[in-house]
DNA sequence: ATTGAAAATGGCTAGGG
DNA sequence: CCCTAGCCATTTTCAAT
């Protein structure tokens, strides 16, 4: 059965396909290919398309923050001054690496971000050194997660 | 220079290694030797430490949702009775596939999920039959992402 | 679209410094 | 911790269907 939605229509093999490399994008193709009883070849082929499609963004390895000390993640909502435009906060909190987030909302704030620093101390240090004092920024809220209990992508 | 942080030790090599695959994670072993100077099979010692050390947690293709007709993000804040606990929320919860991260969060809310879905129609769906709808579920404030303007992991 | 097989490339391990 | 060398696995291409 073949699903169209969007602009790209998939079908079952192309769903075992992306959900074998979204679990591990090292999925060697041929054991994709002996699961779904094609060659590897046709695999191949099917990724390329899938790449073409522009459905296939990329693929990552995944790191364990929490290795390198990394334990406390947070939200942050920004409030902003009307004169303050939002490219140009965006701008400023890209210089910050510990913000690996950083979203356009609706709602009380006009920016939300989510942000990975090593402990409290730390988290407090970004706050009130690096957010809190870029131009424009009147007023934050922070929200620690203390357990993340999901993570993943889309459903295929 | 070698950096202790948390519980592993990494050097310039190291990093070199990781940000190649952070970014695509089948850059071949090779390619990256060749990059930093060593042979492969030290790239590969290297990576094998990497991985028993726990840093590296996986990889996984990345999905443009969008491309299959997924436009809208939205974050909810979700408020629980007392009486209700959070587990058994989450469990819930993780039964709706739209709903790609949930967090335990200090603040106002008991949980703050992260949810992708087609339009806006969906995410009323979501909000009405199948959040709300939640046992001890008594509120939700919902923040659209109008646009996500940065997207990345944890600095190397 | 799929196939099988060839050709190219890369991954992995052993032995040694 | 690194290297070379050899072997094995995987990826990629291609003519043919």
């Amino acid at each position: 059965m073949k699903t169209t939605s969007g602009t790209v229509s998939i079908d079952g093999i192309d769903k075992t396909i992306l959900r074998a490399l979204m679990e591990d994008a090292r999925t060697p193709i041929l054991e994709i290919a002996r699961q779904v009883g094609i060659s590897g070849a046709a695999i191949h082929q099917r990724l390329r398309k899938l790449e073409k499609s522009g459905l296939i963004a990329g693929s990552k390895f995944v790191i364990n923050p929490k290795v390198l000390g990394y334990t406390t993640m947070a939200f942050v909502g920004i409030y902003l001054d009307k004169a303050m435009s939002n490219p140009e906060a965006v701008k400023q909190l890209k210089k910050i690496p510990e913000v690996i987030e950083c979203h356009y909302t609706t709602g009380n704030w006009s920016i939300l971000i989510k942000i990975l620093c090593k402990d409290n101390a730390h988290l407090m240090y970004l706050l009130n050194k690096d957010i809190q004092t870029i131009k424009g920024v009147s007023r934050t809220e922070t929200f620690i997660s203390l357990d993340q209990q999901i993570q993943r992508q889309i459903n295929i």
